[in-house]
DNA sequence: TTAAACTTTCAAAAAGTTTTGAAAGTTTAA
DNA sequence: TTAAACTTTCAAAACTTTTTGAAAGTTTAA
């Protein structure tokens, strides 16, 4: 395979992997084309590249920065914006995972917590079932909760040496 | 709150939650209903329930059974046939682990293989950073892979055990 | 100032996804 | 067999999300 080829192929891969995971495909790809692009590009290179308007790709690149996965970047005596995502996978997924947990996890666990707060009658099978249910999730949620925090403070070797170790 | 407002906002949050993680909406709703049922209940419950068609009901009862999330009972003496959903939040999370794996990780981790093995000159930028992003990733992906592959051979006290413990 | 160069917004259109419901299919008891 | 009871299918409709592109806004250099 060519490097052009591939590079479709992983623009391509990486947007329909984003869309599975509830992150737009658009966005997804916008994000592949600068983890392979070794400098900086413009709003404009981003359109020609992947076929897209400009109100998208400027939409696009707000929501990345908001995601924390890109940068702006300014070039001395020129008005154009450049962008350049990190490429480092370690803090991609960190990034991922901490917004997630903000805008998902979070939400729903103060939910939980709340359901389980409900009374009623153990000997009553609807409420125990519920009341089950609803507790074992939350315990569950506070677990993942938990690995994520530390993740996000964790170094890359250290994490997945833990992990790894421990799982052999 | 009370039991039936607290059994409503458990089936919207899950719905919502669903929708956000590539579940449909529907799907996670009927999952959670049948979640907080003491007792296996049928497509016509679950339509009067949730307020949706026949067809709806059937698609999604099919779905979940794909998914491994819930299954068919038969009561002796009836035609109708009768759903309930494992309660084991544990079970829950490897079986959506292992089909998100087998549809989503696997597919992306076949791609990534492949354009590992695009040749170049490392001296190019172009490639070089194309190669670097493309076999980091790879990494990672495989890393994760195993993890789940280990989670679904675990229990649930020894998974969450090692990892918090070794996180303290 | 001004105007050129660029960025942002947003309503409408397009694309994608989910739901409906009626028709077709299947199974069972008599 | 038959018909009643039930399940499944699928094309069309409803709904949701994404994208477009023209207009409005902003910044900068002269």
């Amino acid at each position: 395979m060519e490097l052009a080829e591939g590079k479709q192929k992983f623009i391509e891969s990486w947007g329909k992997l984003g869309s599975e995971w509830g992150i737009n495909r658009t966005m997804a790809q916008v994000h592949a084309l600068l983890l392979i692009s070794p400098e900086p590009i413009t709003t404009e290179e981003i359109m020609e590249s992947l076929s897209i308007s400009r109100g998208n790709a400027n939409m696009t690149l707000r929501d990345l920065i908001s995601w924390g996965l890109i940068e702006k970047q300014h070039k001395a005596g020129e008005r154009k914006e450049y962008f350049y995502a990190d490429k480092d996978v370690w803090n991609i997924a960190r990034q991922v995972a901490k917004e997630r947990r903000k805008r998902e996890l979070d939400p729903v666990v103060k939910i939980l917590d709340e359901l389980s707060k409900v009374n009623g009658d153990l000997k009553n099978p609807e409420f125990a079932t519920f009341h089950k249910s609803v507790t074992d999730i939350n315990k569950f949620a506070k677990n993942v909760d938990k690995t994520i925090e530390t993740m996000l403070h964790a170094e890359e070797n250290w994490f997945w040496g833990s992990i790894l170790k421990m799982f052999k």
